[in-house]
DNA sequence: TATTCTAAGTTATACGTATAACCGACTGTG
DNA sequence: CACAGTCGGTTATACGTATAACTTAGAATA
């Protein structure tokens, strides 16, 4: 690989004035067009290409940004990736990608993002507890963090969101204007996430006055087919709902399979609706009405922050510790009218 | 951050010491125990973290490998970033992801790769132009790469893939077992994947003595629902198979649908197949029968590969250009026992 | 005892880039 | 004409680590 004092000593100028051509340096610099141009023309005939790992070794700017990543994210990691990349590519950065198959993180993982000199670092897709562990590390070593996941509240970084709220609101008012009063809400596993998906589906119920019973809302596991199965069964039971609002489109899945073994046909007699909008959702049968997540869109917003973070040494940008992210409904064939019966009905018996 | 000549100064030695006993050379140099117990307890006490970049730039090995990754290879991406990260994290290697949402590949992508001195890249799931013209741009800057696609074999790099081959055999044998005669076969889109996967098709089902009219092998699209319906709609009017072995969940979730609409159950009048395994395959109804494809171990393997390639510099390993890797049936749901009428049936009127 | 060998360090230099400090040659100004 | 100011560059040094080449003391050998 040809280097920039080959550069030089080719284009007849001193190594510096190279740098300063070829350089990272703002053009503010003090460089006659005739020269500029000279050693331009040299650097392309000779092929040649920074080398930014001296550059950053030289700045003792690393330029280089983790993701650490879990199994659990499933395929929500690439759509981030998506976009976090073209951020990062933009800005001559390098993303790390650090994934953790089994939700543990040990120390040589640690030690690693150290030893690269990390200017920062997001977080997608892992466990709570993971999640303030990596906090405390991180904050440790001063390394600034954007966190993905709705966790609690972080003490260092800041957190990148897609509206849930919204999200589950606007799931509510579309049940709504189809007709629906028998709604329920099937969540994953009990996390902070969860938490905030039924809460907002209660008060967005509350509001449109409608009461609901006590076992038309629960949660009951984000993987585990067996859990959300037996919780879906016991809602269906007797007297049940015209609708089951999901929290995931795998657990949405398996509220179809257990309706359907129970005589059921969706949407005309059950409407389903998943969260996340995974890719397989809109080929299943019926195709799922679903909420889209902006994860692309957060990705790139979260490393744009971290670029800026690293770039302003030191001085802390607009501190505010939440930025959230729009969704979108995405109305599929999963929901319908309720059946005739429970039309207009706006009483639970 | 602490530096080794940091180190060497308060445990009383030269850094050429301290890196001698803190660096990366194999420990064949003498130094003696004391010395080496001083110099680490002394690393320990300031919490000294090698300096990976620094290395990188004197050693001349960067021990940065590429990732590039399409939207196209789906939610795939994070089973190989599974494997693929545990080998790099094992050995100091650092991913860099490039993940190309607009399934082109730009000058400054390439630009990025070779200004962080790329030790080697893998490449998965990208359309084969692409791939082409990937290949050719990496031997130009003699950057080994892996191959993780089915595309034609690479004249630069070392492929590496699951074994469809076997994956599909595995599915003929598993329908043959359940008494099916009349079996089809759904493609994706033309390429050499699809090739390769219907021809086998074609022998296991000639090796078992069955023939199949030229309807019943076909290919439509990886993701283009439209196509796909209309693909299936055709072969599933007038004189039908028992089951349709398709090349990917999705397509099998759109064949369910089709077949639903015709008014047949899966899978008692109809079985239906997916490929790949896809996170959702399991939750959808009924859960899907498909073949899993190890690319978790797939990706691991490449940056293995790529490890020893740039360890060992110049003289090549042993250069088998193309390594398989053993698929598994998944035997879910969605496959059954042909209905009454066509069991035994071993003939096509 | 004189010589060679080895163990255990140290000194010196290099990697490719950035940048502070310096310098000569003009340009304009009083 | 003497001075300051600016433009366009050069020299020198630094970043943190690796490693070849050298040194020195003691052990082994002849």
């Amino acid at each position: 690989m040809v280097t920039m004092t080959q550069v030089a000593m080719r284009a007849g100028v001193s190594q510096a004035t190279a740098s300063l051509v070829l350089g990272a340096s703002p053009d503010r610099v003090k460089i006659s067009p005739q020269t500029r141009e000279r050693v331009l023309n040299v650097a392309r005939e000779l092929g040649y290409r920074r080398n930014l790992l001296a550059r950053a070794m030289v700045t003792g700017k690393s330029r280089i940004i983790g993701v650490v990543t879990s199994v659990q994210a499933g395929e929500n990691v690439i759509k981030f990736l998506s976009g976090a990349m073209e951020a990062a590519n933009d800005n001559d950065y390098l993303l790390k990608i650090i994934h953790l198959s089994d939700g543990a993180i040990d120390e040589a993982t640690i030690a690693r993002c150290l030893e690269w000199r990390l200017a920062g670092a997001m977080v997608v897709g892992l466990m709570e507890g993971l999640q303030v562990r990596l906090q405390e590390e991180f904050r440790q070593s001063q390394i600034p963090l954007a966190l993905i996941d709705n966790a609690p509240l972080p003490e260092w970084g800041v957190r990148f969101i897609s509206d849930d709220a919204h999200g589950i609101r606007q799931v509510v008012s579309h049940l709504l204007a189809l007709g629906h009063s028998r709604i329920a809400f099937l969540g994953g596993s009990a996390s902070v996430l969860s938490e905030w998906r039924e809460s907002t589906f209660r008060a967005a119920l509350s509001e449109a006055k409608l009461t609901v019973p006590p076992q038309w809302v629960r949660n009951s596991a984000w993987t585990d087919q067996e859990i959300i199965a037996e919780s879906a069964q016991a809602m269906l039971r007797g007297n049940r709902p015209t609708v089951i609002v999901c929290s995931s489109d795998a657990i949405a899945m398996v509220v179809i399979r257990v309706a359907r073994s129970l005589g059921l046909r969706i949407p005309a007699d059950l409407s389903v609706t998943g969260y996340s909008n995974a890719s397989l959702s809109a080929y299943v049968d019926p195709p799922l009405t679903t909420v889209n997540q902006p994860f692309s869109a957060i990705g790139h917003a979260a490393v744009m922050h971290l670029i800026q973070l690293a770039e302003s040494n030191g001085l802390s940008i607009n501190a505010s510790p939440e930025i959230l992210f729009p969704t979108h409904l995405i109305e599929r064939g999963s929901t319908a009218p309720p059946p005739f019966a429970d039309r207009g009905d706006r009483e639970i018996e």
